[in-house]
DNA sequence: CTGAAAGCGCTTACAG
DNA sequence: CTGAAAGCGCTTACAG
C-alpha cells in the first residue's frame, strides 16, 4: 500500500506538503503541488480514508437502520436516501432491524463512529432514544417517530387515516375492518386515532369493535382477513393500516375466492410502487416516500454538518390516492 | 470519548492491558481482568473502531455495490445480504450503481479499506473487474458475472431460459417475442443464448426476429409491449428476460385492455415476491434469490477469512415456475 | 510556503 | 502477567 510517506519520498517533499496539496491545496506553492499531485498519479496513491478518520474524528458515514425489504415500503426509502447521501459524500452503512440484539448492533455503529443516524423504524417507546442522545451524534426518525419527539420526518397520519376513512365512508360502507399493526410504532398509533376521528366524525364513534390491531406480518393480516370474511356479517370494507399489509389482504381474499372491490373493498396506506400495477390497483394514501427519505438524509447531513439546528421536525401532508379496490357500496 | 487510557487511569492499569482484556482476556490475570471489566462498564467505555481498523489493517466491513431497489431484484438479495453480513461480524457499507461517477465511489470505497466487496451489477466486460483484482482483497459477483470469471454465484442463465421456452413451446406457441435487456451483462447475454438454444431445439433456429434486445428500463418494456401488440400478427407469448421487465410489460399489456393470459402470454424470470401473488401469478423461472445473495456474502467471508481459497464459482440450478400467464396456444 | 513534531486511539512485539 | 514503547497513516498547529 502507497502511503503519503512514499509520495513524500519520490516527490522530495515532507509528508506534511503532501496532506497539505490534499486538504489544502491553496497553501502549497504551485510548482510544489503539481509535482506531488504527478507523483500522487504515478504512484496511484489513495489516502487512507481510516487514518484520516481517525484524526479528523468524523468518518463521513451516516448508519441507516431500516425496517426489513420485505416490506416494500422500506424499500423505496432506502433507495433514494442511499442515493442522497452518497451524492452528498456520505457512505451509507445499512443495518436491519430485528438482526441480531440490537445492542450488539449499537457498540458496532458506535464504535465506528459514524457521523449520524437515521432510523426508519423507531419504537414508539424505544429506549433507543435515549440511548442515542446520550451518544451527543445527530439522528434523525423517518416515518415512524418517538413520544419524545427528537429530529424527524413524517407523514401527518392522522389526517392521512381520516382523509382514507372519510373516503370509504362516503361510498356507503358502513361495515368496516380497520386492521392495523400493533407494534408501538407512532405510525399505527396515529393511524388507529386518525380512523377513530373519522367514524367520530359520522357519530359512529364506540365502533372499535371495528378496529382489529394485530402483528404487521404476512400471517397474521392473512388470518385476520380469513376470520373477517368468515364473520355472519362480514365487512364491505376493509382498510389496512399499510400497503403491505393491504398487499397481503388482497392476496388472501383472491386466494378464498373472493373479489376485490365486488365482494369487498380494499385499501392500503403508504402508495409503494406496485400498489399502482394495473394487476393491483389499490386505493391508498400517497407519502412521497421518496421524497420523505431524502428529506430526511437531507436534515441529517445539514445536523451533522450544523447548517441546521435541531429539533428539526417536518410533517408532510397526506393525498389520497383512488383506485379500483374501493367503489360506492350502492353499485 | 472515553479511551482505552482512560479506563487505565481509574483501573490503575497500563494503556495496554486494557487493550490485552479485549482482545486476548486470557493473557491477563483474572482480577486484573475483573476490575478492568468492572472500569470499563462503569464509564460506558466502548472501543474505537476506527483506531482498531488502522492498526489491524482490517475493518470488518464489506462493500456492497448493488444495482438498484427500482429493480425488486436486487431488493431480495439485498436484504439477506447484509443481514448474513451483519450476523457473521460485518458492517455493509451500500452503494447504489449508477449514482455518481463510479471512480469517486471507486476511491471511497478503497480509502475505507474494506475488506471485501460483493458487486451484483457487474458487466460482462467491465474494466471494473482488473482495477478490483488489481487492490488485492477479495470481492465477488453476484448473478452477473464478468467475462474473466473471478469469484461468482450466479443462476445458470441458459438452462434457465431453455426451460422457460420450452414451456412455452410445448404449449403449443410459435409466435414469441423475447424481449432481452442489451445491457452487457452476463445474464441477459446467457439467458439470449438459452432462448436461441431452446428454439434451435424445436428447428426454429433462425427466427432472430423474435429477440428484441432493449434497454432494461421502464419506458423501453413498455413502449416494446405496445409496438409489439400493434403488429399485425402479434406474438401469441412474450418472454421478459426478468420478472422486473415482466412486471412493466404486464402493466403495459393491460392497460392496453389486453388480457393475460387470454389475449398473449406472459412470462419472466428471477422469481421476485411479487410474482407469486395472487394478482399477478406470473410464470417464471426460480432462483432462490435469497440463498444466491447469502451465498454469495458466505463465500466473501470465507475469502476474506482465508477459509478458502479463489477462485469459488457457483452455479445454481434454475426450477420452472408454472402460473397463471402461460397457457395452452389450442385453449 | 514548508518541515519537524505531536497526536488521534488503538494493538502487539519486546522486556522484565 | 504487565508495562513502556513503537507504529498504523493521517492532519495540523508551531516555527522558521
Amino acid at each position: 500500500m502507497v502511503t503519503s510517506t512514499d509520495v513524500a519520498r519520490r516527490a522530495g517533499v515532507s509528508q506534511a506538503t503532501v496532506s497539505r496539496v490534499l486538504n489544502n491545496p491553496n497553501s502549497v506553492k504551485s510548482g510544489t503541488r503539481e509535482k506531488v499531485l504527478r507523483v500522487m498519479e504515478e504512484m496511484n496513491y489513495k489516502p487512507n480514508l481510516i487514518a484520516r478518520s481517525l484524526v479528523m474524528n468524523h468518518t463521513k458515514t451516516i448508519a441507516l437502520l431500516s425496517g426489513t425489504l420485505k416490506n416494500g415500503f422500506f424499500v423505496e426509502t432506502i433507495d433514494s436516501m442511499i442515493n442522497l447521501a452518497t451524492s452528498r459524500g456520505y457512505k451509507t452503512l445499512v443495518f436491519f432491524e430485528g438482526e441480531k440484539e440490537i445492542t450488539d448492533l449499537l457498540d458496532t455503529i458506535r464504535g465506528n463512529k459514524v457521523d449520524g443516524i437515521l432510523l426508519s423504524a423507531m419504537k414508539y417507546d424505544d429506549p433507543l432514544f435515549e440511548e442515542l442522545e446520550s451518544w451527543g451524534i445527530p439522528f434523525i426518525q423517518m416515518s415512524r417517530r418517538h413520544r419524545k419527539g427528537g429530529n424527524y420526518v413524517v407523514l401527518d397520519n392522522i389526517l392521512a387515516t381520516q382523509l382514507l376513512t372519510k373516503h370509504i365512508l362516503e361510498l356507503g360502507h358502513r361495515r368496516l375492518a380497520f386492521i392495523v399493526g400493533s407494534t408501538n410504532a407512532s405510525t399505527f398509533l396515529e393511524r388507529k386515532m386518525g380512523f377513530e376521528k373519522a367514524l367520530q366524525q359520522v357519530g359512529m364513534e364506540n365502533l372499535k369493535e371495528f378496529i382489529y390491531p394485530i402483528e404487521p406480518i404476512t400471517s397474521e393480516v392473512a388470518k385476520t382477513t380469513r376470520m373477517l370474511m368468515n364473520l355472519p356479517e362480514p365487512p364491505t370494507a376493509i382498510i389496512c393500516s399499510s400497503d403491505a399489509m393491504a398487499l397481503v389482504a388482497m392476496d388472501t381474499l383472491l386466494s378464498m375466492g373472493l373479489k376485490v372491490p365486488e365482494d369487498v373493498n380494499l385499501a392500503g396506506m403508504d402508495n409503494i410502487g406496485i400498489t399502482s400495477h394495473q394487476a393491483i390497483q389499490l386505493t391508498t394514501i400517497g407519502h412521497q416516500m421518496n421524497s420523505m427519505g431524502e428529506l430526511a438524509v437531507d436534515h441529517l447531513i445539514d445536523l451533522i454538518e450544523e447548517k441546521v439546528e435541531a429539533p428539526v421536525q417536518q410533517v408532510l401532508m397526506p393525498e389520497l390516492i383512488i383506485r379500483n379496490t374501493t367503489t360506492n357500496l350502492s353499485k
